[in-house]
DNA sequence: TCAGTGAATGGACACGTGTCCATTACTTAA
DNA sequence: TTAAGTAATGGACACGTGTCCATTCACTGA
């Protein structure tokens, strides 16, 4: 029992003058101050945060939902977020949805549990959790949105420009003379809802290209799907001249597959991918990327987070800029076709 | 105002009844319980767990303290601990060390402040926090220490077979002929007082080797100091034959380092690492690994906790054994020395 | 002398839950 | 018929804190 009780007991104070010495020092006597410092530290006394919240109702908590911990830019995503917000003495309760709305819900039934004060989400695909989601949010936990936004959700977000970014990369792509150039994935409104794989072919259309059909495939992103595509796609008539993974993760899978093809990177295919993994600098070539500013998107939403916690006007979404990376995988592609 | 209160007025009982409606269901009289539950279902009322653990003592959350969160190896432990976690209806509060006891005491306060029941600890390096610990293990909030142990920590562990793993890397150089091994990093007290540093020398003396004075530096373990320490024992007269990385963060600075100095893997230097990490089967050659079970300790490390958060019998420590995954890193020496 | 002021401190209550004991009504056995 | 038992329910209190109001006392100015 070293509660706040204990302190003032010991002390020869009340509690209330024992919580004030803690809190408003300026309106003790000076003696008074000494001795419950005397005691808190004799004690060790550490308030209970959560009792705390109980009473005040403001919870110090924020729920941070990500799509995958083990993803470098998640990883990133949540050491940063958790730095910024321990800064401001708040705690972070970091969860996964692995991109799916069904184990998202299980996961913020938890996180509501512990009465979290906001919540930085990556939704996952699907619309399980859209209800308890506007239930949370009516409850009075704010909301924003990192690195993807769910399809009509009200919610303020931080995002990359992902459809600047894929237009960047296409034009990157096609001023090499690549013509005939594939990404990891075709738009989906359930596997593959992501705006980069919408923009994809739009990006196309900008300068003058369409996408070959057979290079579409509705694949959910992972490295071991990517793989595969790439080994279908590698193996047509026309293969593709350039391969755009729109993943990190599926980068990796790329590759695999082109080495196992037994094809030289950026001789007989160039490629280029969304997120800056550090070992795209050390396999050869290294990987062309478009980089991702984690750490900017992580403390702008900790920043909004903030400001609605403590009342402020509602605050708009904000975009960063995806920031190329050259390396060695992208070239002129070998025989140019007409 | 959704609390079991709201619930009892709309169901028409006493709060009493509704909460026994949801957890001893058996004691009610089935019509009053199809009342409560459907005020439950009408108002989605969710329990408040802080509550709860405030009144029962008990505390449902589990405080995880790990070296970097980035780190592949943190990232795949985190994951699986807060699965493991989630599964028992425990909540998971992560943070890091940056392998410094100075700034686990920081984040051990406000770990504490949400009374944690238990603390799965990957420790810092220092002896900072060694005081708070004691305390906290004082005040019933139970310890098991992870992948590193503090010297003289009365905490059970899961740990590596470090000293095991190490021998079979230097036995396995050995065996391929190399005599001249270099391992990132020597022992130091403060700086590097992990086991594997500590055990490289005898493990070369049961071969019938010596480590090489001037290959001895004793560093921090990051990609950036591998990498220096790469580049400069290379240059020296007689550079090693291999390189033994004792982390895979460092592994990715050595590899960095020999690519910039044109050194072919394996044939002018043969590297073998701790850590099984996705990009070391991606680049040319593959890089051979001493793979740590990170789930498997992950789990084990739950399990103690959860047997001693139920007031079981004390369990002891656990040692997994490294799993050799061969690439093609390592080889015989070009030229034989005698 | 007295009302007014401000500093210093204490006490009661509320937050939402779990635990313990009390109460009521109804059934069963002697 | 009565005592005992049981099912079903309700009420009071405690956990550790924050908030609000009350109390005491000394000091100031008219």
């Amino acid at each position: 029992m070293t509660s706040i009780k204990g302190v003032a007991q010991l002390a020869g104070v009340s509690a209330t003058t024992a919580k004030r010495a803690l809190k408003e020092p300026d309106k003790l006597h000076p003696e008074t101050l000494r001795r419950v410092r005397e005691a808190v530290a004799q004690l060790h006394y550490e308030p209970d945060l959560r009792a705390g919240a109980l009473r005040g109702g403001q919870s110090r908590t924020v729920g941070v939902m990500l799509g995958s911990i083990i993803e470098p830019f998640f990883a990133q995503l949540a050491r940063t977020l958790s730095q910024e917000l321990r800064r401001s003495g708040y705690n972070m309760l970091l969860t996964e949805n692995e991109y799916q709305s069904e184990q998202e819900l299980t996961e913020l039934r938890l996180l509501y549990g512990q009465r979290i004060g906001a919540l930085i989400l990556r939704p996952g695909y699907g619309d399980s959790s859209r209800d308890y989601l506007a239930r949370l949010r009516q409850r009075g936990v704010f909301i924003v949105q990192i690195d993807y936004c769910s399809p009509d959700a009200p919610y303020p977000s931080v995002m990359l420009d992902n459809s600047g970014a894929v237009r960047e990369g296409v034009r990157y792509l096609h001023a090499l003379g690549h013509r005939r150039i594939a990404a990891t994935g075709k738009f989906d409104a359930v596997l593959h809802p992501e705006s980069r794989s919408f923009t994809f072919p739009s990006a196309m259309a900008e300068v003058g290209l369409s996408v070959r059909p057979e290079y579409e495939r509705v694949i959910f992103l992972t490295e071991e799907n990517a793989y595969r595509y790439t080994l279908d796609v590698m193996r047509l008539p026309d293969p593709p001249t350039a391969i755009f993974a729109l993943t990190g993760a599926s980068a990796a899978g790329c590759f695999r597959a082109l080495q196992e093809l037994g094809l030289s990177v950026p001789h007989d295919v160039s490629l280029l991918t969304f997120d800056n993994y550090s070992w795209m600098g050390l396999v050869s070539p290294g990987i062309t990327a478009l980089e991702q500013p984690a750490e900017d998107m992580a403390r702008a939403a900790v920043q909004m987070t903030l400001e609605a916690l403590s009342g402020q006007a509602p605050v708009g979404s904000r975009v960063f800029p995806a920031r190329l990376v050259v390396r060695g995988s992208c070239a002129p592609p070998a025989q140019t076709d007409s």
